[in-house]
DNA sequence: AGGTTAGGTTCATTCACCGAACTGACGGGT
DNA sequence: ACCCGTCAGTTCGGTGAATGAACCTAACCT
């Protein structure tokens, strides 16, 4: 743990948030997680991390218990990574860390917009409705390019995320047949 | 920037947040800025990170525009580090990220709980009150100590804290009479 | 048999973090 | 005048983590 030594005796909650979610690169592969990433060759290719970060990454955040390792094909084993309820309590923090980056960095353009499915509305800064006045819940969330967003990315997956989408929906299967399961 | 280089081509108004306060540290220092952490040697003692680190968190933290440098006295030369209004803006990143920390990282006892000044309701998750129903700013925002505070912390910062106290006024002039003048 | 894909591991280099020592400007005591 | 202490850093050697490239395994495709 690189983080921990340090952390570990601060009196602060954020610390120990940061033990967690505060190395480099952790933040991003959570994002992702919610865009729909699930496979570590997906995360390699749209977050441009090294394999070995990203493995250490994985690994760590499983045993947080912010993502959640399983196998979905057993021929040649395949696991993919999926949110787990705790790693799902981190919208909040993507939420108010991305309307952060877009208002207060400068030269920032909108790249991506977050509206409530069920009504269209933008979310607030927090992940709220500001019509419908609830929190929203990721699953309820529609992502939508923004201006600021390469139009031709050279990754799949950044291909596959620039169509209007749910969070937490699968890439890459868009216009794959489901598997199996009725 | 250690974090520039490959975070600057994401797509994302989250990697380019992390690019100003993604590093280690760079949060826990905002935080004590937000506590009335003003001085080097303050935060120095209160976060125990090497002295070269928050120099550099410091400075990068100034040219961000999220802290400003000033000076407090000529005599001895001697600045101080204040929020700026872009700094004030993270105020939801923290909470959201000490919310989650309090919440989903296990054995995490309540540290310090925040209060609405005026009307004493504890904060909700994302800094609102849940009474008056307003986002609450942090100028209006009082810190009550709570179970899991040491309450015998070895820098005179962290024994300052122990008190309740106003978010952002400056620590360490509670009981300290004015150094030499009058 | 040979090539491809997914998911890693290993390795040498680079880079950031760490702790301790040093600098330098000032102020106070004797 | 001299020494000591404080504040705010800078410098420096050692350690550990991040990086990019290469390698490995297991299974499928042809």
């Amino acid at each position: 743990m690189a983080l921990g030594k340090d952390y570990a005796h601060q009196q602060c909650s954020i610390a120990r948030a940061l033990e967690v979610v505060g190395e480099r690169w952790t933040l991003l592969v959570v994002r992702d997680a919610f865009y729909g990433v699930r496979r570590y060759n997906d995360f390699l290719v749209h977050l441009g991390v090294p394999r070995a970060v990203l493995a250490a990454r994985l690994q760590a955040l499983v045993e947080a218990g912010v993502l959640d390792k399983r196998r979905y094909q057993e021929s040649p084993p395949r696991d993919e990574y999926v949110l787990t309820e705790r790693g799902l309590a981190l919208w909040p923090v993507l939420r108010s860390l991305g309307a952060w980056g877009r208002a207060e960095v400068p030269g920032a353009v909108p790249v991506r917009h977050f509206h409530h499915a069920d009504c269209g509305t933008e979310l607030g800064p927090y992940g709220e409705c500001p019509l419908c006045r609830v929190p929203v819940p990721p699953a309820d969330v529609e992502m939508r390019p923004g201006a600021g967003l390469d139009p031709d990315p050279a990754d799949p997956v950044g291909r596959a995320l620039l169509a209007p989408r749910r969070l937490l929906v699968p890439v890459g299967r868009e216009d794959a047949p489901e598997r199996g399961n009725s």
